[in-house]
RNA sequence: GCGGGAAUAGCUCAGUUGGUAGAGCAUCAGCCUUCCAAGCUGAGGGUCGCGGGUUCGAGUCCCGUUUCCCGCUCCA
């Protein structure tokens, strides 16, 4: 127990565990840290890219190339300004606030009606807007006509590029459009590390059905992203739906669920899983004059598609990772801190140690780098202090193998391989072991949850 | 945006009533070591978040500002 530390609540004690974490090894810094920092805006080190890569490849494997009827899109971040009327962004998101001078809450001022504060009856600031789209100019001029917004979702890009798509990739409906990239947002109250930020990404699908078959998809969509979590190894007893009720249900939704994860700071929305309707295609068919209605000619059909979408943050998605993998083990001696990340997540597949520096053990650890870098495995080498140390740092990276070469790897060609989660080892033949770790990362299954958070 | 707390080396922190910076860990270079942190020797690294002010002198006092954390609003 500290002296006159502050008391840290359980869960903000793990997360700035978990942030420190992040800075000492490489996964995350703080945006233009060396002039002061930047609210909200955070830059990913070079563990930290590797583990975001491998997330975008995975949701992207899984909802692209491993299924046929969906495609990909990458649109660009700026739009033509009227997209976001058609959206309702520009009145949506351009909030009348006003707050209570004594009280200090905060509404919206279309909440209600009347002078004073509905809670105290204190006096209010006068009404300001809270736009929170990013503006910008197109063109060297910064006129009231050059106005450009950056994207505050990813989604219009995908409607209003729905004929294009639909026509050159020939898809019938049902069908869908992914999409991974960057939006903006000028939050009100960004925090919580990457949870909120102003600049993020977003890893997007919307799906193209039939007008009124809704609620199918919208099941079998639920099931799917949720079964997605489980299998980038999130303790599925961690993770939640929530229905949007009808009064936080948003103006395009007919019906919204979202995926909740218990965050050390609560249980927070991962993801949404939400059915439009023909809210959007109708929208933009009504501002842009174009027709975006889906004919299919065989089945003598015409009309204007619904959509279900699923929207996920992929900073969020990160943070779970970090979060969900972070454990400290009692050791007899010391506390273990790992990462346990699935080793289909991790930035570095395996760390290559020489027990000792002699005997030629370095050489060999070497050769084995250059062989499995050139196959195209990260991995890592380090040759520094005694050989637990080095486990113990690669489990806090999450690198799920340890490779040693030993005085036995001199006669019988044989390397351990040590298990980052049960510190277990097993001898594996050189000229086998790229195929073997090959063989572990792809094998790898999520550990089933018992129910018990930490 | 409002209220509360914080900011000193990469990390965790110390710094007495204001006299111009220290520890452990980490890093690097050696040495030693046959498998799970904390063996030995040495080195590098800080204009104490930033900007003003008070003072002969500010990490220390005052003001402003930025950032982070915790509460109120939002939702990927």
């Amino acid at each position: 127990m500290g002296k006159n530390k502050k008391q840290a609540a359980p869960g903000e004690e793990r997360m700035q565990k978990v942030v420190s974490l992040c800075k000492r090894r490489g996964y995350v810094f703080q945006s233009s840290e060396i002039y002061g920092g930047l609210n909200s805006c955070w830059d990913y080190g070079p563990l930290g890219v590797e583990l975001k890569n491998n997330i975008k490849r995975r949701w992207w494997k899984e909802m692209v190339h491993s299924r046929e009827d969906v495609v990909g899109l990458d649109s660009s971040v700026l739009m033509h300004p009227d997209i976001w009327k058609a959206s309702g962004h520009v009145d949506g998101f351009t909030d009348p606030m006003v707050d209570c001078k004594k009280c200090r809450r905060r509404f919206r001022d279309d909440d209600f009606e009347g002078e004073v504060c509905p809670v105290c009856g204190g006096e209010l600031t006068e009404q300001r807007q809270f736009n929170l789209m990013f503006r910008t100019f197109m063109g060297p001029l910064e006129d009231q006509g050059s106005v450009v917004f950056l994207r505050p979702e990813t989604a219009q890009g995908i409607y209003v590029n729905f004929l294009n798509v639909q026509t050159s990739s020939r898809k019938k409906i049902p069908f869908g459009i992914a999409q991974i990239g960057k939006a903006f947002r000028n939050e009100i109250t960004p925090g919580n590390f990457i949870f909120r930020m102003r600049e993020f990404e977003q890893m997007e699908m919307q799906y193209f059905i039939k007008p009124d078959t809704g609620p199918e998809w919208l099941e079998y969509w639920m099931e799917k992203r949720m079964a997605w979590y489980v299998a980038q190894g999130i303790r599925s007893d961690r993770l939640h739906f929530h229905e949007h009720g009808p009064d936080d249900l948003a103006h395009y939704a007919r019906a919204a669920y979202d995926i909740e994860y218990d965050f050390p700071f609560g249980r927070k929305e991962l993801e949404g899983i939400h059915d439009r309707g023909d809210f959007d295609l109708s929208r933009h068919q009504e501002h842009s004059g174009k027709k975006l209605t889906y004919i299919d000619p065989a089945a003598d059909e015409r009309f204007i598609p619904h959509i279900v979408e699923t929207s996920a943050g992929v900073d969020r998605s990160l943070l779970v990772c970090l979060v969900d993998a972070y454990e400290e083990e009692e050791l007899e001696k010391d506390t273990r801190v790992v990462l346990r990340l699935s080793p289909q997540l991790a930035p570095i597949k395996a760390a290559i140690f020489p027990l000792v520096k002699r005997d030629g053990m370095p050489e060999i650890a070497r050769g084995i780098q250059e062989d499995l870098t050139g196959r195209g495995m990260p991995v890592f080498y380090d040759e520094g202090g005694a050989v637990g140390r080095r486990y113990r740092r690669q489990d806090e990276a999450g690198t799920p193998f340890g490779i040693t070469v030993d005085s036995d790897t001199l006669t019988d060609q044989t390397v351990t391989v040590r298990d980052r989660d049960t510190m277990a080892q097993e001898r594996v033949s050189i000229d086998t072991l790229h195929e073997y770790l090959v063989q572990r990362i792809n094998s790898w299954t999520p550990a089933v949850t018992n129910g018990q958070s930490a």
